[in-house]
This record gives C-alpha cells, structure tokens and sequence, in this order.
DNA sequence: TGCTAGCACTCCAGTGGACAGAGTGCCAGT
DNA sequence: ACTGGCACTCTGTCCACTGGAGTGCTAGCA
C-alpha cells in the first residue's frame, strides 16, 4: 500500500547493490552492506510488499530480489541523489574537446566521448536542420544542366544535394539566382522556409521561371523531407560488457534496433528543454529494446534545443552516474556550439 | 605430402559441410552425403594426411574434422568454383539502387545491399580523396574573419571546413581568392595538389598573402591529410547469426574493431585493382579479427579504383557465395559511378 | 600398392541422484 | 511493529554412468 521511508531505502538498496553485483539480492546481504537498523526479517517483510506492488520479482522462489522496470523507475523518479562528475571526468570532457575542427569533429568527438565514460553506447543526432536556420545557400555549375545546391547552416551542417536543371542554365542565371535564394532564406530557421520558397518561384520572371521551379523543388526536399535523420553512433563494444546476460540471451535485436536510423532518431528525439530523459525498458516503445534503457537528453547553444543525444545500456544500468554524465556532455556541447 | 585429388575433393566436402551445419564433419557423414567413392577407412586416411599438414584439425580425440584458416585458404584458392548470382539477387541489386540522389545515397545503399545479401557484416568506403580530382572549390563568407571552404570532387564527395582568417577580408577579395584557387586546382587529382597549392602562395601579391596563406594551409589539410577516412558500416547484427560461437565466444573484440576506422580501412583498402580479395583468419594481422574473415574489392568507374567494400564475417563462411555478391555489388557501383 | 572391413579405444554429451547453500515465508514472542 | 527461529524450496554443482559418434590401427583383399 504505502510506500513508507524504509521501504523506499530498502528499494534504493537493492537497486544499487543489483546494478553493481548484477546478481539478486537476498534480505540477509542486504542489512549487511547497508545501515538499514533492522533485522533481515523485517526487510523480508517490505520486500514481499514491494514485489507485491510491482517493484521487485524474484527470479524464482528461493531466490533474492530483482528490481522490475517499474522498480528502476520509482528509484529513478524518487530515490535518486545528484551524483557530481568525479574531476577526472570533468577533466576527460575538457580535454576531449580541445582543437575541434568542425562539426563532424564535434559529433565524432561527443559521442566517443560519451561512450567512453558512461560504457555503454552512445548516440548523437546532428543539430537537426528543421531547428537550424540558413546562413548561406550556394549554387555550384557541374556541367552545364547540372548544379551542385549547397545549404550551410548556423549549426555549421552542410547539406548538399545534386540538382538537374530542364536545361542549360547560362552563368549568369546562376548568379542571379544564387543571389535571390540567398536574399529569401538566409537568415531563416528551416521550419519557415517553405512558404518562402513558392513565393521564391512566383516572383520570378518567366523566362527564368522552370530553372527556379526546378530548384525550389530539390530546396524543398532538402530543406524539410530529407537529412533529418543524421546522427553517430559508438561504443557498441560495451553491449558486450558483463556477458550477453544483461539483453536476455541475444544482442541480435538490439543490434538490429541500433542499425535503424528512425528508431535511434525516436528514443533520443522530440526532448522537452534542458530535462534528461529515461526511458526504462518497456518505456521505450520499441519491442527490441525490451532490455535496454536510454538516457537522453538536448543540446544546443543557450537555452534552445538543437539535437539530441543520449545513451543506451540495459535497464540495470548505473542511472544516477550516466544521467550526470549525460547531462554534464550535453552542456558542454552546446556551449561549444555557441561559441561559433 | 602430395596432395592428390582425391585428398583435395574431400578437403572440398569438408569445408562445404562444415560450413552448412556448423558441426565437426566425420568420415561417415561425409560419404554418405558426398559421392566420394571410397570408403569411410579410406577418406579417414586422407583426413589424417590433411591433419598432418595442417589443413584440418579435430576439436578433441573423438569428434570430426574442422577446417583450419589453411584449410579455408586452400579451399579458396583451388576449390572454389565461382557460383553465378541468382537472379533474384541481380534483381535486388537493380532495385536497390533505382532512385540515388547523391553519393551519401549510393553509399548507404550500398552497404546496406551487401549486408542484407551476404547476411554477413558490409563496409564502404567513400571514394578516396587521394583518387578523386577536385570539380570546384567554393568560398563562403561566414563573417568578416571567418570563410567556410567547401570542396567537390569529381566523385560527388564534398568536404567541407572552417577556415579562420588573420583579419577581415572583403568580399571582393573572397571573389578573386576562389577564382585564382579553382583555376589553379579544378581538375587535378587531390595528390597532386600539393605542390600546386605552395605556388598558389607564392603567385600572390604581399597584400592578399597573409590571408591566401591561411587558406592554403586548411586546404592542404583538408586536401591530403584529414578525412581521407570516410566509410559506412551495416549489418553489425548479423554477427549474431549462428550464436556466439562462430567468434570464439566473444563479439567483444570483433565490435571493437569495427569501431575503430583505421583498422576498417586497412581490411578493405590497399586493393589491386579488379581483384577481389579474401583475408581468412590470422591473415587480416587484427589480432582481434582472429575469427574472422574478410573478402574485399575496389571499386570505382571504368578500370580505375576510387575505394574499397567487403564484408565481413566468421571464418566458417560461404566463400564461393560472399565472393561472387562482392564482386558483383563492386561492379555495380562501380558503373553507377561511372554514370555521374 | 592402395583400398577396405573390423575392432578396440577415446572422448563428449546427456542423464539422474545427492547435496550444500542461499533465500524465503510464516509464526510466535517481545 | 519488529525480530528470532524454523521449515521449506529451489538452484547450481559435483559425481558417476552410459550411449554414441568418431577415430586409429591392423590385417586382409584386389
């Protein structure tokens, strides 16, 4: 029924003496490692309550207990102490990050980084374009019915996209039409753009009229449908720490789960400002990630939202420490990125 | 000593059901499924010379024969009759690939393609700088200190970097900057660049030195240096198949590798041209690679080779199988190449 | 000389029983 | 409301045993 003070610390203990030993845990272990005042037997007690409302299972009958998702998540919610970065690892981020060249650079960085110190995997979207705005559009001649279209944004992506023109297109049409585009949209966050495209095409005259269509059409693509989705991955090796135990029995789905594109976009996408995200287990709607939790959490330079990243490891995870770290990386990442 | 044709045929039978069933293969089992016209005795004594010479060994005393990376490599270089695709794996490949935007799609598709058909692990690597000729180099001013340079090359690859200026430039200094750069450099082969790119400093009038200097030095970087390394990986899950066991245990140093870009690219690089080839075992000098194999084949228009793919997978594989797709998705790409 | 049949031998994988250990649930007592 | 004690359950492990698959060797046959 009530979940009282001793309940919870009993909660907290298991959880913790699980995710390190990653074996269940028995009442009589338990008083041991912990200052908890009281006999085995009492803790016996709370604990057939806390398996009776959902929060423990035990493996089988004369087993210790197990935390359920639903466990890890009441400790994650409420029994969870800030856990400060050890200097070491404030240290690691600093040093991780000097001489940064661009931004692949940044990506790659960030995410080795983040696998490295939380040993799990881990993933980095690239500052999503729909939240970006456009600094420069560039119209290069590849032959002469042919243009290279290349969008650099202030996230600094570049995005660059083949464009086949009905016809020979005349250099100066080039620039004049580099120079409109640019006049339009830069300056403009991408989610805005579209509108501003068709009056692009509209306010051209006719003689130029099809080569602008023929642009807007591949501006549009690029611009919202396509290249959404680019991210980094790293640390896959880690899945592999502590035996194939921890994903009951098989990496298989998880692996499949890692190599989808659309799904690591939705377990580290669509992120309220400046919260860190966990997702337990069956939280995370995806059936092959049953296993798994993801830590994630946004970036981007002040207070707005660029991109995601997060972390992936199974549901006995060490929350409090891979939350920090999370958190720690996706700051300075977008401290980074406003610098520039 | 010899090794007779007889001795080679059941070297063949070996290899072909060992690879099947994933179980040592004894004298019985394999007359019974191969018409090797001889008696169980007799092909155990042909078992036995193999042994002595190193091309079969037994897991213990009583257990049947498994091939040794020798035994794979004889296998491979003697005993594989090349099998034709099927057509529905043409048919896959065709499909695959209808629709590509740009080089980003035809990469990613690829490796895709190839890990779905040989179900094994698939890398592409990116057309090599060093093997590409610049089409254009573009300036675009980010603000007054800051340019951002973007290179295209002949095989649709585009890099980009951010150049830091000593002071401002005016624009009209950036316009005549990009003339002189791609007038000197469009066209040639990024490894010959460099020189061309030292007289591109020396040419300049001492006002606009400091500033083509600065440039010069990001472009040599970017040229020769940096990002040579660009590939993409799919199929990591197909490890999974057939259990841990096929790797000794462990996907941990297998993952591990496939982590790291260096190692990558000297497993798929280094080709001689329209070859492919197979690394079974110890012959990729990885030492975490030590259970597997790799085949591998250049790629790019024509006869020349502008980079490398492959898979990779256990060294129990289908070789005849592996070999014929890799060929066959090189050449591929490679014509699909041909057609930009 | 080369192949084959037969035989003794080896080793593994699977089965079943016994047993120690860890952990529980419950009850009676404080 | 907590605790000590006790009976019970279940697992993991060790051991011995057995059937089967596969071998190596030797003697015999073309």
């Amino acid at each position: 029924m009530s979940l009282d003070d001793r309940k919870l610390a009993v909660l907290r203990a298991i959880v913790q003496d699980y995710v390190e030993t990653r074996e269940p845990v028995g009442s009589k272990a338990l008083v041991e490692r912990h200052q908890l005042g009281v006999s085995p037997a009492t803790v016996r007690n709370d604990m057939a309550a806390l398996e009776e409302e959902g929060y423990l299972r035990q493996p089988h009958t004369s087993a210790g207990r197990v935390p359920t998702d639903a466990g890890y998540r009441l400790f994650v919610d409420r029994l969870t102490r800030i856990k400060p970065l050890s200097p070491a690892e404030r240290r690691a981020i600093e040093r991780f990050m000097v001489g940064v060249v661009d931004l692949d650079d940044v990506v790659h960085r960030t995410v080795r980084l983040l696998a490295q110190l939380t040993r799990q995997v881990a993933v980095v979207q690239y500052p999503s374009l729909s939240r970006s705005a456009v600094r420069h559009l560039e119209l290069v001649p590849i032959s002469t019915t042919r243009l290279m279209l290349v969008m650099i944004t202030d996230t600094g992506r570049v995005e660059q996209r083949l464009v086949e023109m009905p016809g020979p297109v005349p250099e100066t049409d080039v620039w004049e039409l580099r120079r409109r585009v640019n006049e339009k949209l830069a300056g403009q966050r991408l989610a805005d753009t579209p509108p501003l495209v068709q009056t692009l095409v509209d306010e051209c005259d006719t003689e130029r009229r099809a080569t602008m269509a023929c642009l807007a059409s591949v501006l549009l693509e690029t611009l919202v449908e396509r290249s959404e989705e680019r991210l980094a991955l790293a640390g896959t090796a880690n899945l592999t720490r502590g035996g194939v135990l921890d994903f009951q029995g098989t990496l298989r789905p998880v692996l499949e789960a890692l190599e989808e594109e659309v799904i690591l976009l939705k377990l580290i996408g669509d992120l309220e400002p400046s919260t860190t995200r966990v997702r337990i287990g069956d939280e995370n709607e995806i059936d092959n990630l049953r296993s798994a939790s993801v830590v994630s959490s946004g970036y981007g330079p002040g207070a707005t939202i660029v991109g995601g990243l997060g972390v992936l490891g199974p549901t006995r995870m060490d929350y409090p420490g891979t939350i920090a770290t999370v958190r720690a990386v996706a700051r300075y990442v977008g401290d980074l990125l406003a610098q520039n």
